[in-house]
DNA sequence: TGTACATCAGTGAACGCGCGTTCACTGATGTAC
DNA sequence: TGTACATCAGTGAACGCGCGTTCACTGATGTAC
């Protein structure tokens, strides 16, 4: 007997609202945008009545943060995926990073939500926290492993994560915000162009920050 | 005989309301925020009915856009008077990345509503594709010298650039979104974070990227 | 096994809000004669 | 120099809108007995 009840169909109960809530929420997100993003309509989309969201979040930004933090666990899982391609510790740091950019400016909405300053919650909302610095631990532990890997100090660890995240993260909101084009740099793709960026800032096996 | 009226107090007109505005639209953006930024608001603060600045503006985008762009001509600026204080090409070079970091750090809201998407008219209207042109090609001629100063091929500027930027503005937006505090890094100020991250990719008088 | 009942996830109507924008208007200005 | 008039930057009332949130309610569910 399953503890949740599953999807009845003609069922006054839903099943399992909040998750529906959370995966209409990041459908507008990723059809309509951020401004077309209300509680109304994500309740609408998940063919539920305007207040019944009400009783799975305390108000909207309860809501946002929830897809804040499912977007942080998916950012996690993309920078890791691209890792695990890789075996050489620089490569596979460098690798987080083009995932990073992957992820962006495959979910631009998304990833505003994430960083765009509407959740005010960030700090509050401690799923929210949590997801947040999983995804900043990957880049870190795999920051750490290439540090460790050129017998390089682990002092330099917080300067070069913070140096790797701001570098992709740039690039990630310029493409976004500031058109900047991929094909500009001769090539076709987000990640080619993160790909050629963070190769630049390797010289002769060696990182250079 | 002056072309323009300016400020004849207890006129019926006003003298120059479209500057008006877009001081009153600045006002508004820095000290409550961007949320805070409606029409309504800015002729409130303006002193002026609420139908006055469709005499000025089309509509709320235009007056954004205005806004967005006096906002670029003050980058440009904070970036040109920050390098004029050295005299290496490679010091000019990292001056105009602090100086990007420093007006983004103390005018969060205005570097929002110039990078946040808000805008819709970025390229559309002229005069802020001008004002963002000029931004840019304060960072990318300080870069262009840097680069012959080392001796580099000119084919190297325009990823050198994106590197630049990317470091900047990935580092502005970290610091006003993701809660990245210059105290964890040992100094006290965002400009100062920025040239010592900047600092860290110079290696031995030599650029890195 | 059957029934009474507490629980709680839904409903739908309503609230007040500030917004962008439009409209017919009016007062001030500068200019042609 | 004085006056008629075109121009245009203001006014203030009104429009419709979608929003977040609240409320009393109702139907479904699981459980104690």
């Amino acid at each position: 007997m399953p503890v949740r009840q599953v999807r009845k169909s003609h069922s006054y109960h839903h099943g399992d609202l909040r998750d529906a809530l959370v995966a209409s929420a990041r459908a507008i997100l990723e059809r309509e945008g951020l401004d077309a993003l209300s509680l109304r309509e994500t309740a609408r989309r998940a063919g539920v009545s305007q207040a019944a969201p009400y009783h799975h979040f305390a108000d909207k930004q309860a809501l946002l943060a929830a897809v804040a933090a499912k977007g942080f666990e998916e950012l996690t899982a993309a920078m890791q995926s691209r890792m695990e391609l890789e075996s050489v510790p620089l490569a596979r740091f460098t690798a987080t990073g083009v995932g990073y950019v992957a992820f962006a400016t495959r979910y631009p909405a998304l990833f505003a939500l994430m960083f765009g300053g509407i959740v005010e919650k960030l700090s509050s909302d401690p799923d929210l926290l949590t997801a947040s610095v999983c995804a900043y631990n990957v880049l870190q532990d795999a920051a750490r492993h290439a540090l460790s890997s050129e017998g390089r100090s682990e002092a330099d660890l917080p300067m070069t994560s913070l140096t790797a995240w701001s570098l992709v993260h740039g690039l990630s909101k310029l493409i976004l915000e500031a058109e900047v084009s991929p094909a500009n740099y001769g090539v076709k793709t987000s990640e080619e162009l993160a790909a050629l960026m963070l190769g630049k800032t390797v010289a002769g096996d060696k990182l250079t920050y």
